[in-house]
DNA sequence: TCTACTTAAACAACGCTGTTGCCAAAGTGC
DNA sequence: GCACTTTGGCAACAGCGTTGTTTAAGTAGA
């Protein structure tokens, strides 16, 4: 038999896909354009298509409830342009950030504004019937009054299978291996689950956060372990096998001190242990020899961190960071490097634009019926 | 002033976009089936149209001369299948690879076949002009008696800008800093001139040659210098600015011996250290680990290598890389380590794919009014 | 040799997409 | 008030893939 198999390839595109993808598109830079909105003309300038097809899939767009119309803008000698916007309360999605101790859950809106959040304590290693039983209870806390919540992502530690669902051996959890998260929730529930590694959801969160669609960066996480999330051209970057991001475990030092993982010299084992020692100027030099190599190798824009031990000292990171990604830099373009908005609720708004960027066209998610 | 300016965005599609898409998507079908052809109906299933959709495509194909049939199938029953192949001859492409002392040029059909080949001296330290009439040599030779040539594409050693078409500073040869190589070679020619990274080309023209379509895996190449080329879930990947794939200055000796960048442990300057002193198995384990942290950070499903210091020795270096990564894996997922195929004429075959890829639907490519 | 059946591909009518051409609506400026 | 500018809806249209049907070209069995 054919190892490739028929209708996994790029896909053709019909009528109805071709009006999907339009559609996305027009929602996602309404969108964007948030609180001050858009007009007909300028979304027609933005996707290359006619004000007159603009104008139909706005149409279509406020028949569904999912834009409307907002004032206008100043004239300019004409009729003056009418303002468009998305309805925010057109649709929900709650996200849920599963970490070793804890649990953060929020519920968002389509605009990508989080109307309610909780927070609880979790023990990860107390097996998943306990976990579920956490879970369901914060999703049926957030979504008792509200309607119209679309489904519910999950992020935590990984390595785990972004398309099934499915979770490998969560690092330090044994049990976990081979649980599969997506769907036992998603019947629980009652409702579509979406499940990617935390990393992940933060970069995709940042990237829905920026204002333009493209451009690269690197979110490196900095807590009980170290990890990234790599947005490239504007889209989140798994890897077929959702193992990408895998920055802690890159050797940065040739026979250097053994890791955990049993290799020598990972930066997770180089930064930790300077972590430990309080010597946190020493760890961001070494964070910023592994920044600096992505930047390198992937032509990145823009470096963020995050993760607890980073919030600690934000300033020694950034600074430290910074000074080695400006110091290697082969190119003229600067790199910026800053720390991640969100603070502690940032993985669980990633979690929660698992379920609404597909919305947007902006997928590169596990959702089911989904390409990717 | 907007940063961001329109029609930068993701394009919305039209009628006549979708019809390109749905028409290079078929013809790639149709290149991949090589000799052995393809049926309407196989090319229903594996685009997920309507075979009637498929038979009109065809139909335009086969007017446009790019398609047609050769044969049929055994029976299965009923009528048998109509076998389709693609014209080889209706198209062709020159390839140029401009390396610091040769040049070598093919013309390539449709098929990725090569049809014609020339090979000859050249000091890329020569000046422009000397260079541009060394190549619009070849250029004329090859393309004396065949018409239909689509373009010419150029590959050569970075960094630069392969949008623009301008050359940064070329290792070695500051005078080449800033030179339009695409405009100056195009005016001269009376041609299309694509213009890319050597390690870039040669990736796309591996990418081309595989049977499927998705995989990612990383093109090492070490001969003078060292460096990658990247693909990504099937897709070529530059970086916003042509920066992707700078694998030589990658650190991986935190503090270690310095190299000609000006910083400190890259993994060019420890391979090549101990290819100069005849080391070639530290060598390939120093590369080993280099591509280890690849394979990690970006879940890369395939290591091949290549190079003139590789050819020296492929057993050696497949060897000592493949040991490493064995060693490094955290997956249970075998990642092969292979030479790759086309030895001292696949750059130039990538840099003929760099014209044809876009016919296909798998440009990223720098081609005039193309969206990457 | 005939008939029934199966499979492939073309033909015709169709629905839906974005596009084009035209016109009403809603402002500004003199 | 009038001329002009700009926005956005309405109607007709061309072109896309889809659906329903027919024709072509084989196999299998009596």
């Amino acid at each position: 038999m054919n190892p490739i198999s028929p209708h996994t390839g790029t896909p053709g595109v019909n009528l109805p896909a071709l009006r999907g993808h339009n559609a996305a598109l027009v929602l996602d830079l309404l969108r964007s354009a948030g609180e001050e909105g858009i007009s007909r003309l300028e979304l027609a300038e933005w996707t290359g298509l006619t004000p007159q097809a603009v104008s139909k899939i706005v149409g279509r767009l406020r028949d569904e409830g999912l834009a409307a119309e907002a004032g206008r803008r100043a004239s300019t000698g004409g009729k003056p342009r009418t303002v468009l916007r998305l309805a925010p309360e057109a649709g929900h999605a709650v996200g849920i950030h599963l970490d070793r101790d804890a649990l953060v859950a929020v519920l968002m809106d389509l605009s990508g504004a989080v109307v309610a959040e909780r927070a609880a304590p979790l023990d990860l290693g107390a097996g998943s019937d306990a976990v579920l039983t956490a879970v369901a209870r914060e999703v049926d806390a957030l979504t008792a009054v509200r309607e119209s919540v679309l489904g519910v992502g999950v992020a935590l530690p990984g390595p785990l299978d972004h398309r099934g669902g499915v979770l490998h051996q969560v690092t330090g959890f044994p049990e976990w291996d081979g649980f599969p998260l997506r769907d036992a929730l998603a019947e629980r529930l009652g409702a579509p689950v979406v499940v990617d590694k935390d990393t992940n959801a933060a970069a995709l969160g940042l990237a829905l956060a920026r204002p333009s669609g493209g451009g690269s960066f690197a979110y490196l996480h900095l807590g009980t372990g170290l990890g990234a999330g790599l947005v490239l051209s504007g889209a989140l970057y798994r890897g077929d096998r959702t193992g990408a991001g895998e920055f802690g475990h890159q050797v940065l030092q040739l026979d250097g001190a053994r890791c955990s993982c049993g290799n020598r010299g990972c930066i997770e084992a180089l930064c930790l242990e300077a972590v430990a020692s309080g010597e946190l100027a020493r760890a961001a030099r070494v964070l910023g020899e592994g920044a600096a190599n992505l930047v390198g190798l992937l032509d990145i824009d823009l470096v963020l961190l995050g993760g607890r031990t980073v919030e600690r000292a934000p300033e020694i990171f950034v600074r430290g960071v910074s000074d080695v990604v400006r110091g290697r830099a082969r190119s003229t373009v600067e790199v910026p490097v800053r720390q991640a908005e969100g603070g502690g609720r940032l993985v669980a708004e990633g979690a929660a634009q698992l379920v609404l960027a597909p919305l947007f066209g902006r997928a590169n998610v596990a959702f089911p019926a989904n390409r990717n």
